[in-house]
RNA sequence: GGGCCGUUAGCUCAGCUGGUAGAGCAGGGGACUCUUAAUCCCAAGGUCGAAGGUUCGAGCCCUUCACGGCCCA
């Protein structure tokens, strides 16, 4: 990386000398600039407000003008000028206000002014200094261009860049819509185990950790399903868990180690009834931060609002491919075939289902632009799914996919236990003949089945996904604060 | 993991065919009583991502490495 930030040069000496100890601790009765903006908004040019305005925030910009001195402050809510006059203050008073940087925190009380040209300002009548930016500020104009510093040091980011500090507000009011939605259909929040002694839930390679004190190792979760199935067996009936997910594998714009996931589990359902409440927990969430349920994503305008069409998971790669992998057999050769024939890379895809998983995330995911149900997978992607009676190999499960990503995956729940313990057996199978991501044996699961888990419908939704969506953004860093990055 | 591209002042960027480093902003000093990227004057600011190599001479050419971006897997 870049030394951004290595090697300070020094800024004035009263920043120098500066005694922190000196400063205020606290600015209390603050107003919040965007309501001075609201309250004000009809003074006349060269106008005086009536009451008096405390607002404090960390300044932009400055410019002076001999006698004259105009400050952009910012805070959370928005930003004002700040207009402070020679006359007005008095001479030792102007030079302190005059003397401020760029980047330094203010507090400053004094009442609106709309000036001249027609800007409207706080004319200071009182000027606290709270602390200083001892180091140079992002360029005013370019912002801060490099990606890097701005996944790095995302204050930096947030400082700069009003999009930003939106796109995370927007990100915090999805969830909180998610949470509204699902309290209002009395379902219950519950914590689970992110340190696991067996993983489970999920196709993918966990991350290894080690308890001292026990002497063992543990894994961090790939999901909470397991856990929160147990609890649909001890009564709850309806749970969920907002939190986060680590899946070791590679990053890309849609993947990032450690991720937000949403499950929720919802007794005495089905698949069909978890399909409709995830579209309405979506449109919900587009609405509370959209206000619509139309957005844009790559250049196209999607309309998030259900119902969301389905289709077949064969009926989906035969679509992209001509080969329906659901209608021959579990003959591995065609589908290994038909990839090679397209100059695609099938060493790594040991398996039927493996074959099955790349043709469905190669061909038909990066197409699904608009919100799409898959249903109808076979049961050896899904060793969690309750089979689809009338149907071989098949079981009531679906994945959403919107954007060209998947962002949600959800199904009746298996609840018999001989089966489930001959689909865990299978994965082990699968596992030794090299699928890496298979589920390994969960026998302490098995055992909550046995004590009768009611029927039942789940879902998991990829919160970082669905934050991409509503926010416009096309990469996962961009709504992760802290994504993840060399060291 | 592979391919391509990038890394120069605190930030944003120039830098020709190889000849020893430039601007704007920020920061420092000064002028200026209604500015909006204010303007004007002065001074200061560099291990050119790192290490090797080629060369009389490398920001520039070659090799390796680090970090990042985009695409592919």
């Amino acid at each position: 990386m870049s030394s951004s930030t290595r090697s300070p040069r020094s800024r004035a000496p009263r920043l120098n000398a500066m005694d922190f100890a000196s400063l205020p601790h606290r600015f209390g009765d603050r107003d919040q600039i965007g309501a001075l903006r609201t309250a004000e908004e009809l003074l006349e040019p060269e106008q005086s407000g009536e009451r008096a305005w405390r607002i404090s925030g960390r300044v932009l910009g400055r410019r002076g003008q001999g006698g004259v001195t105009f400050i952009d402050l910012e805070d959370v809510t928005g930003r004002v000028q700040l207009l402070a006059e020679l006359e007005r203050m008095g001479e030792e008073a102007y030079e302190v206000v005059r003397s401020v940087s760029i980047g330094d925190l203010v507090g400053v009380q004094g009442t609106a002014f709309r000036t001249r040209r027609g800007e409207l300002s706080l004319q200071v009548a009182e000027w606290t200094f709270l602390a200083p930016c001892r180091l140079p500020f992002p360029d005013r104009h370019h912002g801060l261009q490099d990606v890097e510093v701005r996944h790095r040091q995302r204050y930096l980011d947030l400082m700069t860049d009003a999009e930003a500090r939106e796109r995370f507000i927007a990100r915090a009011r999805m969830i909180a819509s998610i949470r509204r939605s699902l309290d209002e259909a009395d379902f219950v929040e519950v914590e689970t185990p992110v340190l696991q002694p067996l993983y489970g839930g999920a196709a993918a390679r966990p991350f290894i950790t080690h308890h001292n004190t026990l002497d063992r190792d543990l894994y961090l979760r790939v999901a909470t399903e397991l856990y929160l199935k147990r609890l649909v067996v001890g009564g709850l009936e309806k749970v969920y868990e907002l939190g986060k997910d680590f899946r070791n594998e590679g990053v890309s714009h849609k993947h990032n180690p450690e991720f937000t996931m949403l499950e929720f589990y919802e007794a005495y359902a089905d698949c069909e009834d978890v399909m409709g409440r995830t579209e309405q927990l979506v449109v919900a969430a587009a609405q509370a931060v959209c206000g619509t349920t139309k957005v844009t994503i790559k250049g196209q305008e999607i309309e998030l609002a259900g119902p969301w069409p389905r289709i077949t998971l064969g009926a989906a790669i035969e679509e992209k491919t001509g080969i329906n992998p659901m209608t021959l057999g579990r003959d591995p050769k065609p589908l290994e075939d038909y990839l090679k024939s397209q100059g695609i890379d099938t060493s790594r895809d040991k398996t039927w289902a493996q074959l099955v998983d790349h043709l469905l995330s190669h061909y038909v995911e990066p197409t699904l632009i608009s919100p799409t149900f898959i249903i109808d997978y076979p049961v050896e992607l899904s060793p969690l799914s309750r089979r689809k009676p009338g149907e071989d190999g098949v079981v009531e499960r679906f994945e959403a996919f919107c954007g060209g990503m998947e962002i949600s995956n959800g199904f009746s729940e298996l609840n018999d236990p001989d089966d489930q313990r001959a689909r865990f057996e299978e994965q082990a199978e699968m596992g030794r003949a090299g699928d890496d991501e298979a589920h390994p044996v969960d026998e302490d699961y098995v055992t909550a089945l046995e004590y009768g888990l009611p029927p039942t419908g789940g879902v998991g939704l990829g919160i970082d996904r669905l934050a991409m969506l509503l926010t416009g953004q096309e990469t996962i860093r961009e709504v992760v604060l802290f994504p993840a990055m060399r060291t």
